[in-house]
DNA sequence: CGCACAAAGATGGTATACCATCTGAGAGGA
DNA sequence: TCCTCTCAGATGGTATACCATCTTTGTGCG
Protein backbone atom coordinates (compact mmCIF):
# COMPACT_ATOMS: atom_id res chain seq x y z
CA UNK A 1 0.00 0.00 0.00
CA UNK A 2 1.28 3.16 -1.26
CA UNK A 3 1.73 7.00 0.27
CA UNK A 4 -2.47 7.21 -1.46
CA UNK A 5 -5.63 5.19 -1.81
CA UNK A 6 -5.05 3.46 -4.99
CA UNK A 7 -8.98 4.42 -5.87
CA UNK A 8 -7.95 7.72 -5.74
CA UNK A 9 -4.25 7.34 -7.59
CA UNK A 10 -6.46 5.07 -10.24
CA UNK A 11 -8.90 7.88 -10.64
CA UNK A 12 -5.89 10.48 -11.25
CA UNK A 13 -4.55 8.78 -13.93
CA UNK A 14 -7.78 7.92 -15.86
CA UNK A 15 -9.07 11.51 -15.27
CA UNK A 16 -5.97 12.74 -17.23
CA UNK A 17 -6.49 10.08 -19.89
CA UNK A 18 -9.78 11.37 -20.54
CA UNK A 19 -8.61 14.65 -20.20
CA UNK A 20 -5.96 14.58 -22.48
CA UNK A 21 -8.09 13.10 -25.02
CA UNK A 22 -6.77 9.26 -24.70
CA UNK A 23 -9.62 8.27 -23.69
CA UNK A 24 -12.02 9.59 -26.12
CA UNK A 25 -15.74 10.51 -25.51
CA UNK A 26 -17.52 7.39 -25.98
CA UNK A 27 -14.67 5.31 -25.19
CA UNK A 28 -16.40 2.08 -22.82
CA UNK A 29 -14.57 1.48 -19.94
CA UNK A 30 -14.71 -2.01 -19.01
CA UNK A 31 -13.46 -3.12 -15.95
CA UNK A 32 -11.88 -6.30 -16.45
CA UNK A 33 -9.78 -5.25 -18.87
CA UNK A 34 -8.53 -1.66 -18.08
CA UNK A 35 -8.14 -3.20 -14.39
CA UNK A 36 -5.76 -6.17 -16.11
CA UNK A 37 -4.13 -3.70 -18.01
CA UNK A 38 -3.39 -1.21 -15.02
CA UNK A 39 -2.17 -4.15 -12.97
CA UNK A 40 -4.70 -3.86 -10.22
CA UNK A 41 -8.08 -5.28 -9.60
CA UNK A 42 -11.65 -4.59 -10.44
CA UNK A 43 -12.15 -3.56 -7.01
CA UNK A 44 -10.21 -0.36 -7.04
CA UNK A 45 -10.84 0.37 -10.27
CA UNK A 46 -14.44 0.23 -10.22
CA UNK A 47 -14.38 2.79 -7.46
CA UNK A 48 -12.07 4.85 -9.26
CA UNK A 49 -14.97 4.82 -12.16
CA UNK A 50 -17.65 6.07 -9.73
CA UNK A 51 -15.43 8.85 -8.21
CA UNK A 52 -14.99 10.10 -12.09
CA UNK A 53 -18.57 9.68 -12.27
CA UNK A 54 -19.85 12.26 -9.90
CA UNK A 55 -17.23 14.40 -11.37
CA UNK A 56 -19.02 14.31 -14.45
CA UNK A 57 -16.19 12.58 -16.55
CA UNK A 58 -18.41 9.09 -16.82
CA UNK A 59 -21.38 8.28 -17.54
CA UNK A 60 -22.91 4.81 -15.74
CA UNK A 61 -25.08 2.85 -17.44
CA UNK A 62 -27.33 0.16 -15.88
CA UNK A 63 -26.05 -2.73 -16.44
CA UNK A 64 -23.56 -1.24 -18.93
CA UNK A 65 -20.15 -0.68 -19.37
CA UNK A 66 -19.11 3.20 -18.37
CA UNK A 67 -18.62 5.01 -20.68
CA UNK A 68 -16.29 8.24 -20.97
CA UNK A 69 -18.86 10.84 -21.22
CA UNK A 70 -20.33 12.55 -24.52
CA UNK A 71 -21.41 15.76 -23.72
CA UNK A 72 -24.02 17.74 -25.56
CA UNK A 73 -24.00 21.22 -26.23
CA UNK A 74 -27.18 21.35 -23.55
CA UNK A 75 -24.94 19.82 -21.05
CA UNK A 76 -21.62 21.88 -21.92
CA UNK A 77 -23.76 25.23 -21.97
CA UNK A 78 -25.51 24.06 -18.47
CA UNK A 79 -21.90 23.93 -17.00
CA UNK A 80 -21.12 26.92 -17.86
CA UNK A 81 -24.03 28.36 -16.71
CA UNK A 82 -23.41 26.84 -12.94
CA UNK A 83 -19.53 27.38 -13.76
CA UNK A 84 -20.08 31.42 -13.79
CA UNK A 85 -22.63 31.52 -11.73
CA UNK A 86 -20.04 30.04 -9.42
CA UNK A 87 -17.33 31.83 -10.46
CA UNK A 88 -18.95 35.46 -9.74
CA UNK A 89 -20.08 34.23 -6.07
CA UNK A 90 -16.32 32.93 -5.53
CA UNK A 91 -15.13 36.40 -6.59
CA UNK A 92 -18.02 38.19 -4.55
CA UNK A 93 -17.21 36.44 -2.08
CA UNK A 94 -13.30 36.86 -2.33
CA UNK A 95 -13.22 40.43 -2.13
CA UNK A 96 -14.97 40.23 1.50
CA UNK A 97 -12.67 37.55 2.75
CA UNK A 98 -9.59 37.40 0.91
CA UNK A 99 -6.49 37.38 2.56
CA UNK A 100 -3.30 39.66 1.49
CA UNK A 101 -1.62 36.39 1.01
CA UNK A 102 -4.60 35.27 -0.82
CA UNK A 103 -4.58 38.01 -3.31
CA UNK A 104 -1.09 38.35 -3.84
CA UNK A 105 -0.91 34.37 -4.87
CA UNK A 106 -3.39 35.04 -7.05
CA UNK A 107 -1.05 37.92 -8.65
CA UNK A 108 1.87 35.63 -8.69
CA UNK A 109 -0.41 33.35 -11.06
CA UNK A 110 -1.29 36.06 -13.25
CA UNK A 111 2.08 37.23 -13.46
CA UNK A 112 3.34 34.01 -14.55
CA UNK A 113 0.66 33.46 -17.26
CA UNK A 114 1.55 36.74 -18.64
CA UNK A 115 5.00 35.77 -18.69
CA UNK A 116 5.01 32.22 -20.12
CA UNK A 117 2.54 32.95 -22.28
CA UNK A 118 3.38 32.60 -25.70
CA UNK A 119 6.68 29.87 -24.97
CA UNK A 120 4.80 27.18 -22.37
CA UNK A 121 2.90 25.07 -24.57
CA UNK A 122 -0.46 25.20 -24.25
CA UNK A 123 -1.44 22.31 -22.14
CA UNK A 124 1.18 23.58 -19.41
CA UNK A 125 -0.69 27.14 -19.60
CA UNK A 126 -3.96 25.84 -19.17
CA UNK A 127 -3.21 23.95 -16.00
CA UNK A 128 -1.78 27.50 -15.07
CA UNK A 129 -4.82 29.66 -16.10
CA UNK A 130 -6.90 27.26 -14.39
CA UNK A 131 -4.95 27.87 -11.03
CA UNK A 132 -5.63 31.30 -11.36
CA UNK A 133 -9.25 30.66 -11.48
CA UNK A 134 -8.97 28.10 -9.01
CA UNK A 135 -7.12 30.24 -6.33
CA UNK A 136 -9.87 32.68 -6.67
CA UNK A 137 -12.50 30.34 -5.62
CA UNK A 138 -10.18 29.33 -2.74
CA UNK A 139 -9.99 32.55 -1.66
CA UNK A 140 -13.54 32.83 -0.90
CA UNK A 141 -12.87 30.56 1.89
CA UNK A 142 -15.66 28.67 1.36
CA UNK A 143 -14.86 24.45 0.77
CA UNK A 144 -18.00 23.16 -0.68
CA UNK A 145 -18.21 25.65 -2.86
CA UNK A 146 -14.64 25.65 -4.04
CA UNK A 147 -15.33 21.83 -4.75
CA UNK A 148 -17.96 22.77 -6.84
CA UNK A 149 -15.64 25.28 -8.70
CA UNK A 150 -13.55 22.48 -9.20
CA UNK A 151 -15.88 19.80 -10.40
CA UNK A 152 -17.30 21.88 -12.71
CA UNK A 153 -13.63 23.13 -13.95
CA UNK A 154 -12.57 19.56 -14.77
CA UNK A 155 -15.49 18.74 -16.46
CA UNK A 156 -14.99 21.62 -18.92
CA UNK A 157 -11.79 21.04 -18.89
CA UNK A 158 -11.96 19.27 -22.44
CA UNK A 159 -13.98 21.77 -23.82
CA UNK A 160 -11.75 24.72 -22.74
CA UNK A 161 -9.22 23.33 -23.64
CA UNK A 162 -10.01 22.83 -27.42
CA UNK A 163 -11.85 26.37 -27.82
CA UNK A 164 -8.70 27.84 -26.31
CA UNK A 165 -5.95 25.95 -29.09
CA UNK A 166 -8.39 26.72 -31.67
CA UNK A 167 -8.25 30.47 -30.67
CA UNK A 168 -5.92 31.74 -28.69
CA UNK A 169 -5.42 35.27 -27.66
CA UNK A 170 -2.92 36.39 -25.70
CA UNK A 171 -4.34 40.06 -25.49
CA UNK A 172 -7.87 39.45 -24.81
CA UNK A 173 -7.20 36.18 -21.93
CA UNK A 174 -4.30 38.48 -20.10
CA UNK A 175 -6.49 41.77 -19.72
CA UNK A 176 -9.34 39.66 -18.70
CA UNK A 177 -7.25 38.42 -16.08
CA UNK A 178 -5.92 41.78 -15.12
CA UNK A 179 -9.41 43.64 -14.61
CA UNK A 180 -10.39 40.73 -12.49
CA UNK A 181 -7.36 40.88 -10.42
CA UNK A 182 -7.98 44.39 -10.04
CA UNK A 183 -11.13 44.47 -9.19
CA UNK A 184 -10.09 42.04 -6.42
CA UNK A 185 -7.20 44.31 -5.21
CA UNK A 186 -9.56 46.98 -4.84
CA UNK A 187 -12.25 44.46 -2.99
CA UNK A 188 -14.98 45.60 -5.66
CA UNK A 189 -17.41 43.00 -5.82
CA UNK A 190 -19.57 45.02 -8.30
CA UNK A 191 -16.70 45.39 -11.38
CA UNK A 192 -15.64 41.54 -10.36
CA UNK A 193 -18.88 40.56 -11.40
CA UNK A 194 -18.97 42.22 -14.37
CA UNK A 195 -15.33 41.24 -15.31
CA UNK A 196 -16.01 37.64 -14.84
CA UNK A 197 -19.00 37.88 -16.41
CA UNK A 198 -17.28 38.94 -19.37
CA UNK A 199 -14.53 36.17 -18.88
CA UNK A 200 -16.44 33.49 -18.41
CA UNK A 201 -18.99 34.80 -21.64
CA UNK A 202 -16.19 35.00 -23.73
CA UNK A 203 -15.69 31.50 -22.59
CA UNK A 204 -18.82 30.26 -23.47
CA UNK A 205 -19.28 31.99 -27.15
CA UNK A 206 -15.47 30.42 -27.78
CA UNK A 207 -16.20 26.67 -26.76
CA UNK A 208 -20.05 26.67 -28.14
CA UNK A 209 -18.30 28.13 -31.80
CA UNK A 210 -15.50 25.60 -31.32
CA UNK A 211 -17.89 22.75 -31.04
CA UNK A 212 -20.41 23.60 -33.85
CA UNK A 213 -16.86 24.36 -35.88
CA UNK A 214 -15.77 20.92 -35.45
CA UNK A 215 -18.78 19.00 -35.02
CA UNK A 216 -22.01 18.77 -37.16
CA UNK A 217 -24.02 16.47 -34.36
CA UNK A 218 -24.74 17.82 -31.19
CA UNK A 219 -22.33 16.17 -29.44
CA UNK A 220 -18.72 16.42 -28.73
CA UNK A 221 -16.64 13.55 -30.38
CA UNK A 222 -12.92 12.70 -30.76
CA UNK B 1 -31.00 -8.90 -8.32
CA UNK B 2 -34.10 -6.27 -8.03
CA UNK B 3 -35.49 -3.41 -9.05
CA UNK B 4 -32.46 -1.32 -8.04
CA UNK B 5 -28.92 -1.71 -7.79
CA UNK B 6 -28.42 -2.92 -3.86
CA UNK B 7 -25.92 0.09 -3.11
CA UNK B 8 -28.22 2.60 -3.94
CA UNK B 9 -30.94 1.16 -1.56
CA UNK B 10 -28.58 0.96 0.88
CA UNK B 11 -27.29 4.62 0.13
CA UNK B 12 -30.97 5.43 0.53
CA UNK B 13 -31.38 3.55 3.83
CA UNK B 14 -28.90 4.71 5.91
CA UNK B 15 -29.55 8.59 4.38
CA UNK B 16 -32.91 8.23 6.11
CA UNK B 17 -31.58 7.16 9.17
CA UNK B 18 -28.83 9.77 8.98
CA UNK B 19 -31.14 12.55 8.30
CA UNK B 20 -33.86 11.15 10.85
CA UNK B 21 -31.13 11.39 13.42
CA UNK B 22 -30.79 7.40 14.08
CA UNK B 23 -27.39 7.34 13.24
CA UNK B 24 -26.34 10.38 15.11
CA UNK B 25 -23.83 12.66 13.93
CA UNK B 26 -20.42 11.38 15.00
CA UNK B 27 -21.70 7.77 14.71
CA UNK B 28 -19.16 5.87 13.32
CA UNK B 29 -20.36 3.16 10.11
CA UNK B 30 -18.08 0.17 10.28
CA UNK B 31 -18.07 -1.69 7.24
CA UNK B 32 -18.18 -5.28 8.89
CA UNK B 33 -21.34 -4.34 11.21
CA UNK B 34 -23.61 -2.48 9.35
CA UNK B 35 -23.18 -5.27 6.20
CA UNK B 36 -23.91 -7.92 8.45
CA UNK B 37 -26.85 -6.34 10.05
CA UNK B 38 -28.23 -5.44 6.85
CA UNK B 39 -27.67 -8.58 5.50
CA UNK B 40 -25.51 -7.69 2.62
CA UNK B 41 -21.56 -7.72 1.50
CA UNK B 42 -18.85 -4.91 2.70
CA UNK B 43 -18.69 -4.24 -0.71
CA UNK B 44 -22.06 -2.63 -2.13
CA UNK B 45 -22.27 -1.39 1.48
CA UNK B 46 -18.72 0.25 1.32
CA UNK B 47 -20.27 2.10 -2.24
CA UNK B 48 -23.25 3.61 -0.48
CA UNK B 49 -20.57 5.22 1.80
CA UNK B 50 -18.78 6.64 -0.66
CA UNK B 51 -21.71 7.98 -2.25
CA UNK B 52 -22.89 9.27 1.35
CA UNK B 53 -19.74 10.84 1.29
CA UNK B 54 -20.25 12.69 -1.75
CA UNK B 55 -23.11 14.11 -0.62
CA UNK B 56 -21.21 15.66 2.74
CA UNK B 57 -23.47 13.47 4.61
CA UNK B 58 -20.48 11.27 5.77
CA UNK B 59 -17.16 11.91 6.31
CA UNK B 60 -14.40 9.43 5.16
CA UNK B 61 -10.90 9.50 7.35
CA UNK B 62 -7.95 7.41 5.78
CA UNK B 63 -7.87 3.98 7.51
CA UNK B 64 -10.34 4.74 9.96
CA UNK B 65 -14.01 3.75 10.00
CA UNK B 66 -15.87 6.61 8.23
CA UNK B 67 -18.28 9.01 10.54
CA UNK B 68 -21.44 10.29 10.53
CA UNK B 69 -20.59 14.27 9.37
CA UNK B 70 -20.87 16.50 12.41
CA UNK B 71 -20.66 19.69 10.81
CA UNK B 72 -19.07 22.68 12.74
CA UNK B 73 -21.11 25.90 12.82
CA UNK B 74 -18.84 27.16 9.68
CA UNK B 75 -19.67 24.59 7.51
CA UNK B 76 -23.34 24.87 8.04
CA UNK B 77 -23.36 28.47 7.32
CA UNK B 78 -20.83 28.02 3.88
CA UNK B 79 -23.70 25.47 2.86
CA UNK B 80 -26.62 27.73 3.19
CA UNK B 81 -24.50 30.25 1.22
CA UNK B 82 -24.25 28.01 -1.39
CA UNK B 83 -28.22 26.89 -1.58
CA UNK B 84 -29.04 30.40 -1.41
CA UNK B 85 -26.63 31.05 -4.58
CA UNK B 86 -28.61 28.17 -6.33
CA UNK B 87 -31.92 28.64 -5.26
CA UNK B 88 -31.37 32.14 -6.75
CA UNK B 89 -30.27 31.30 -9.88
CA UNK B 90 -32.27 28.47 -10.18
CA UNK B 91 -35.44 30.31 -9.51
CA UNK B 92 -34.32 33.07 -12.33
CA UNK B 93 -33.78 30.66 -14.57
CA UNK B 94 -36.82 29.46 -13.80
CA UNK B 95 -38.60 32.46 -14.59
CA UNK B 96 -37.13 32.23 -18.65
CA UNK B 97 -37.75 28.25 -18.77
CA UNK B 98 -40.31 27.33 -16.65
CA UNK B 99 -42.84 25.26 -18.91
CA UNK B 100 -46.50 26.06 -17.74
CA UNK B 101 -46.53 22.41 -16.48
CA UNK B 102 -43.71 23.35 -14.33
CA UNK B 103 -45.25 26.38 -12.94
CA UNK B 104 -48.52 24.44 -11.89
CA UNK B 105 -47.10 21.95 -10.13
CA UNK B 106 -45.22 24.21 -8.16
CA UNK B 107 -48.18 25.98 -6.87
CA UNK B 108 -49.75 22.30 -6.40
CA UNK B 109 -47.24 21.71 -3.80
CA UNK B 110 -47.45 24.85 -2.70
CA UNK B 111 -51.08 24.46 -2.06
CA UNK B 112 -50.68 21.14 -0.87
CA UNK B 113 -47.73 22.48 2.37
CA UNK B 114 -50.74 25.44 3.11
CA UNK B 115 -53.54 23.04 3.22
CA UNK B 116 -51.89 20.40 5.51
CA UNK B 117 -49.54 22.72 7.68
CA UNK B 118 -51.75 22.11 10.68
CA UNK B 119 -52.24 18.57 10.01
CA UNK B 120 -49.96 16.83 8.70
CA UNK B 121 -46.49 15.92 10.76
CA UNK B 122 -43.55 17.85 11.04
CA UNK B 123 -41.53 15.37 8.80
CA UNK B 124 -43.80 14.74 6.08
CA UNK B 125 -44.42 18.52 6.43
CA UNK B 126 -40.24 18.46 5.75
CA UNK B 127 -40.63 16.67 2.87
CA UNK B 128 -43.07 18.59 1.20
CA UNK B 129 -41.59 21.66 1.95
CA UNK B 130 -38.44 20.54 0.12
CA UNK B 131 -40.48 19.23 -3.13
CA UNK B 132 -41.39 23.06 -3.32
CA UNK B 133 -38.05 24.13 -3.78
CA UNK B 134 -36.83 20.65 -5.49
CA UNK B 135 -39.17 21.40 -7.86
CA UNK B 136 -38.61 25.04 -8.76
CA UNK B 137 -34.40 23.70 -9.17
CA UNK B 138 -35.92 21.53 -11.72
CA UNK B 139 -38.11 24.30 -13.52
CA UNK B 140 -35.03 25.71 -14.75
CA UNK B 141 -34.01 23.13 -16.92
CA UNK B 142 -30.10 22.80 -15.73
CA UNK B 143 -29.37 19.21 -14.75
CA UNK B 144 -26.05 19.66 -13.32
CA UNK B 145 -27.51 23.01 -11.14
CA UNK B 146 -30.85 20.65 -9.88
CA UNK B 147 -27.75 17.96 -9.39
CA UNK B 148 -26.41 20.59 -6.81
CA UNK B 149 -29.40 21.89 -5.86
CA UNK B 150 -30.08 18.35 -4.47
CA UNK B 151 -27.30 17.54 -2.57
CA UNK B 152 -27.02 20.76 -0.61
CA UNK B 153 -30.53 20.48 0.57
CA UNK B 154 -29.78 16.68 1.95
CA UNK B 155 -26.98 18.55 3.60
CA UNK B 156 -28.88 21.04 4.86
CA UNK B 157 -31.86 18.46 5.88
CA UNK B 158 -31.00 18.10 10.05
CA UNK B 159 -29.89 21.36 10.44
CA UNK B 160 -33.22 22.54 8.72
CA UNK B 161 -35.18 20.64 10.48
CA UNK B 162 -33.81 20.80 14.16
CA UNK B 163 -34.56 24.59 13.36
CA UNK B 164 -37.71 24.40 11.65
CA UNK B 165 -39.46 22.18 14.81
CA UNK B 166 -37.87 24.70 16.94
CA UNK B 167 -39.41 27.79 15.24
CA UNK B 168 -43.05 26.62 13.64
CA UNK B 169 -43.89 29.80 11.83
CA UNK B 170 -47.42 29.16 9.53
CA UNK B 171 -47.69 32.52 7.98
CA UNK B 172 -44.12 33.86 7.57
CA UNK B 173 -43.42 30.13 5.40
CA UNK B 174 -46.38 30.27 3.43
CA UNK B 175 -46.22 33.78 2.95
CA UNK B 176 -42.79 33.41 1.82
CA UNK B 177 -43.47 30.48 -0.66
CA UNK B 178 -46.78 32.62 -2.00
CA UNK B 179 -44.53 35.41 -2.80
CA UNK B 180 -41.90 33.42 -4.78
CA UNK B 181 -44.96 31.61 -6.84
CA UNK B 182 -46.27 34.89 -7.82
CA UNK B 183 -42.95 36.28 -9.02
CA UNK B 184 -42.23 33.12 -10.61
CA UNK B 185 -45.72 33.25 -12.21
CA UNK B 186 -45.19 36.75 -13.56
CA UNK B 187 -42.10 35.44 -14.79
CA UNK B 188 -40.03 38.59 -12.95
CA UNK B 189 -36.56 37.54 -12.16
CA UNK B 190 -35.42 40.56 -9.86
CA UNK B 191 -38.81 40.01 -7.68
CA UNK B 192 -37.79 36.34 -7.38
CA UNK B 193 -34.35 36.91 -6.38
CA UNK B 194 -35.83 39.42 -3.39
CA UNK B 195 -37.98 36.66 -2.20
CA UNK B 196 -35.21 33.78 -2.41
CA UNK B 197 -33.36 35.86 -0.44
CA UNK B 198 -35.98 37.15 2.30
CA UNK B 199 -37.01 33.22 2.73
CA UNK B 200 -33.51 31.76 3.05
CA UNK B 201 -31.80 34.78 5.03
CA UNK B 202 -34.41 33.77 7.64
CA UNK B 203 -33.75 30.17 7.03
CA UNK B 204 -29.72 31.30 7.89
CA UNK B 205 -31.12 32.99 11.21
CA UNK B 206 -33.03 29.93 12.40
CA UNK B 207 -30.97 27.47 11.75
CA UNK B 208 -27.52 29.28 13.59
CA UNK B 209 -29.91 30.31 16.34
CA UNK B 210 -30.60 26.79 16.36
CA UNK B 211 -27.18 25.64 16.71
CA UNK B 212 -26.71 28.76 19.54
CA UNK B 213 -29.17 27.69 21.45
CA UNK B 214 -29.03 24.06 21.44
CA UNK B 215 -25.34 23.46 21.20
CA UNK B 216 -22.43 25.40 22.83
CA UNK B 217 -19.58 24.11 21.20
CA UNK B 218 -18.90 24.84 17.99
CA UNK B 219 -20.35 21.58 16.29
CA UNK B 220 -23.80 19.80 16.12
CA UNK B 221 -24.40 16.90 18.27
CA UNK B 222 -26.91 14.98 18.62
C1' DC C 1 3.96 3.86 39.96
C1' DG C 2 4.47 5.25 35.30
C1' DC C 3 6.09 4.93 30.77
C1' DA C 4 7.33 2.38 26.71
C1' DC C 5 7.15 -1.35 23.72
C1' DA C 6 5.07 -5.35 21.81
C1' DA C 7 1.40 -8.35 20.50
C1' DA C 8 -3.28 -9.23 19.32
C1' DG C 9 -7.57 -7.70 17.76
C1' DA C 10 -10.11 -4.54 14.89
C1' DT C 11 -10.78 -2.35 10.61
C1' DG C 12 -10.35 -0.44 6.09
C1' DG C 13 -8.02 -1.67 1.46
C1' DT C 14 -7.42 -5.02 -2.14
C1' DA C 15 -7.84 -9.26 -4.81
C1' DT C 16 -10.58 -12.84 -6.54
C1' DA C 17 -14.31 -16.00 -7.31
C1' DC C 18 -19.11 -16.47 -8.29
C1' DC C 19 -23.64 -14.94 -10.03
C1' DA C 20 -27.21 -12.50 -12.83
C1' DT C 21 -28.11 -10.19 -16.82
C1' DC C 22 -27.33 -8.39 -21.25
C1' DT C 23 -25.69 -8.76 -26.03
C1' DG C 24 -24.93 -10.71 -30.25
C1' DA C 25 -24.31 -14.39 -33.33
C1' DG C 26 -26.02 -18.47 -35.39
C1' DA C 27 -29.36 -21.93 -36.44
C1' DG C 28 -33.87 -23.20 -37.64
C1' DG C 29 -38.44 -22.40 -39.23
C1' DA C 30 -41.99 -19.63 -41.67
C1' DT D 1 -35.01 -14.11 -47.27
C1' DC D 2 -36.17 -12.60 -42.91
C1' DC D 3 -37.64 -13.18 -38.41
C1' DT D 4 -37.22 -15.40 -33.97
C1' DC D 5 -35.48 -18.14 -30.51
C1' DT D 6 -31.69 -20.01 -28.11
C1' DC D 7 -27.20 -20.38 -26.26
C1' DA D 8 -22.63 -18.90 -25.25
C1' DG D 9 -19.58 -15.26 -24.27
C1' DA D 10 -19.01 -10.85 -22.15
C1' DT D 11 -19.72 -7.79 -18.43
C1' DG D 12 -21.29 -5.48 -14.35
C1' DG D 13 -22.96 -6.70 -9.47
C1' DT D 14 -22.09 -9.13 -5.24
C1' DA D 15 -19.84 -12.02 -1.79
C1' DT D 16 -15.85 -13.43 0.49
C1' DA D 17 -11.12 -14.19 1.67
C1' DC D 18 -6.73 -12.08 2.45
C1' DC D 19 -3.56 -8.29 3.60
C1' DA D 20 -1.68 -3.99 5.71
C1' DT D 21 -2.16 -0.79 9.09
C1' DC D 22 -3.88 1.28 13.08
C1' DT D 23 -5.58 1.04 17.82
C1' DT D 24 -5.58 -0.69 22.16
C1' DT D 25 -4.32 -3.19 25.90
C1' DG D 26 -1.27 -5.60 28.77
C1' DT D 27 3.10 -6.57 30.50
C1' DG D 28 7.67 -5.65 31.81
C1' DC D 29 11.29 -2.61 32.83
C1' DG D 30 13.00 1.63 34.78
Amino acid sequence: MSEEVLAEQIATQLRREILRGKLPPGATIKERDNASEMGVSRTPLREAIRILATEGLVELRPARSPIVSMPTVKQVSDDIEVLLAVEILSAELACVRATDEDIAGIAAIQAEIAAKFDTVDPLDLFEIDMNFHRAIALAAHNAPLADIHRTFLGRLWRSRFLAAVQRRNRERVVAHHDDILAALQNRDPVAIRANILKHIGNLQRDILSSINQTDTADSLVQ
